[in-house]
DNA sequence: TCAGCATGTAACTGACCGGTACGGTAAATT
DNA sequence: AATTTACCGTACCGGTCAGTTACATGCTGA
């Protein structure tokens, strides 16, 4: 089983970098297999053969999207070693400048949930997977830097990230994405912070 | 001009409620015009006499969906006269509650969006409209409450009522959702609290 | 009684949808 | 040299998409 040194990308590999970049750019139900044989210089049984249905290749391209998420989370958190509050800040503020470059569509993991709503959808199970994962990592992070209430430190934080994502698509380049790291900031601050403003607090216990 | 007093909705009225029904529930993009018809009990020919087209249909919809938007918002408003801080909490509160209810797809206006990324599209028209105006009334409001960034509060507080909306069908009956009114409150008073925890703030000045 | 309007019936169009049967070609293996 | 194996393309399928046509029906008020 020797190696095929060719330097021209397999068919399927142009398949699905073609898919994935119109999936993202107008999203998987408008794009039909034909329009991305086409684009990709490939035909559909190479699609086919590759991925085996639609679905399965919107799932691969979802699947993509997520390594993507995490090589920006992880790039964010080894930027600042043990100081949770700067890696979550970090990933905000990198997540606000790229949704208001131009050609930002958000997300693409919450995207495909938007245009996929059925949960046995193969994209929609892929897409949902890497979210939970990303909540239960704020939630790691909320709870190394001591939060009151961790878990809801967490949610809030996840609101303002989902937030960025869809008003990007909302409003442009001059939308709200821009209020993000300040508004994270805000947050962590009210959750961190020695008096609480609040003292209906069950104390010690984070159940929400 | 007599009123017509029939009591059994026209075909129009049935049409654009059964679409309304499906849009929101599958996405406009899942439905076909055939489907509507059908469980309308009407005809195609109806439909497109009624509506001109399937896009003009989903604007129609969309309109809907923001006038009961606003009608939310303007509960809001109404339950607490004078006190912008109030109508907003309420506001989220209320959203909150909806989006974690069953059933919830978030908001049709930000899903149309999504799924209609074309600026061009009747529906996407429509769905930023309402969407510029809820930045608008956000801002009287943060105004109205005397935040020290007004503009910049309500980007926050935009940002988490977009979360609210899509993390409802990421996440489902448990999602972040809940913690929006929290989070809320603790951005307003971070906004409102007297001694401002920046200095680098040029006074006076909301440029952002 | 008749005109006008709203609605339904039925058939149709052309384009596009996701998906497949089948045959070819070139390199690796023997 | 013969054969396997991996890879790829041509041509086509039935179904569904949005949208249209021509005509029939029934209810409305004048």
């Amino acid at each position: 089983m020797a190696r095929p040194p060719s330097d021209t990308p397999k068919a399927a590999d142009r398949i699905l970098a073609t898919a994935g970049e119109l999936f993202y750019r107008e999203g998987a139900r408008a794009v039909g297999v034909d329009q991305i044989v086409e684009r990709a210089q490939s035909t559909k049984p190479s699609l086919y053969r590759a991925f085996g249905s639609k679905d399965q290749l919107i799932a691969a391209y979802l699947e993509g999207q997520g390594q993507q998420m995490w090589s920006n989370f992880d790039a964010a958190v080894a930027a600042h070693p043990d100081d949770p509050k700067a890696q979550i800040l970090a990933y905000v503020d990198a997540l606000g400048d790229r949704a208001l470059g131009k050609g930002s569509r958000g997300c693409g993991l919450t995207n495909a949930v938007v245009e996929y709503p059925d949960p046995k959808h193969p994209g929609h199970r892929v897409a949902v997977g890497h979210k939970d994962r990303l909540r239960s990592r704020l939630r790691d992070l909320t709870r190394a830097m001591d939060a009151r209430k961790p878990k809801k430190l967490a949610d809030s934080l996840l609101l303002l990230i989902e937030g960025v994502f869809v008003t990007s698509q909302l409003f442009g380049p001059d939308g709200p994405a821009g209020a993000a790291r300040g508004a994270a900031e805000a947050l962590i601050e009210a959750h961190t912070r020695k008096a609480p403003k609040a003292a209906n607090d069950p104390p010690g216990h984070d159940r929400v």
